[in-house]
DNA sequence: TATTGTTATACTCTATAACTATA
DNA sequence: TATAGTTATAGAGTATAACAATA
């Protein structure tokens, strides 16, 4: 089963990416809001093994995201080296629509299928949540010499 | 459900992108490779579409693949100014190969959950694919504001 | 004139290496 | 000396606009 759950979750990915991106947020920036919706305020550390991408990088997402007025930098941790990412309200108002409108997408395409295959996922979500905890530490940042 | 969905539709996607990105071929390459290897060779202009970005995207990316030799361009179309992409033995080989190492991760991370919920997830499958297939004209290339 | 694809240009995304500041 | 984060630099990823070739 593991095979036809990778082709799913392979082809799941290109569902959310273009349910997701069409808008003005790009994936990682969505991603990186959903978290700290979700989550709450987080060292940049912390998001950049989360997101799975390297600490500069998340330095220059979290740059850009600031710019851009959806997130925060606040460096009240009592660590003075440390730098803690908050959503702003608006971020957090971007978030909840652009998941509202991935949302209705989803909703019409779930409209179309049969009952007992909604049905189907609709009992399946726990798991898969269970599913995405169990991932914990398969945090391997990507090499630079991707295509 | 759909909000629910939509939260772990976003989580599986960086699962999918922690996984499956852990080497040498960046996601958007991967899903590339992995449609030309599933549906066999096809125009430029249906790639780009079918994967959600625009034309001169898609040139660039088949471009990249070509000079390292996962996919090979083709011109036997009758229609002279048509491209055809396929991709070669060594991409078909990488892919076969990536897909295996993912699914053995997944088949770890599977392996930590109640057997109830491997059979939700499992049961559940079809019913994905039927989610999958049911978005045919989602395609919304993404504006070049994104953050 | 319309379609298929490429080239030109610009910006985001992401990495590694080198650096600064604090612990 | 170790840790948190930034800056510098480079290449992938992607868009729009302008172009060339074919239909």
């Amino acid at each position: 089963m593991e095979n036809e759950l990778t082709v799913v979750l392979e082809q799941l990915t290109r569902l959310v990416r273009q349910l997701a991106t069409a808008g003005e947020l790009s994936m990682s920036a969505l991603m990186l809001l959903g978290r700290l919706e979700r989550e709450g305020p987080q060292r940049l550390t912390e998001l950049a093994v989360g997101e799975g991408v390297s600490q500069p990088g998340m330095t220059q997402l979290v740059g850009r995201l600031e710019r851009d007025g959806w997130v925060r930098r606040t460096t009240s941790t009592g660590d003075r080296r440390g730098v803690l990412v908050e959503v702003t309200p608006a971020g957090r108002e971007l978030v909840g629509v652009r998941r509202n409108q991935r949302a209705e997408a989803l909703n019409h395409l779930l409209s179309t299928l049969h009952p007992e295959d909604q049905a189907a996922i609709g009992r399946a979500l726990p798991a898969l949540t269970r599913l995405i905890e169990a991932r914990t530490s398969v945090t391997t940042p990507r090499s630079t010499t991707h295509v």
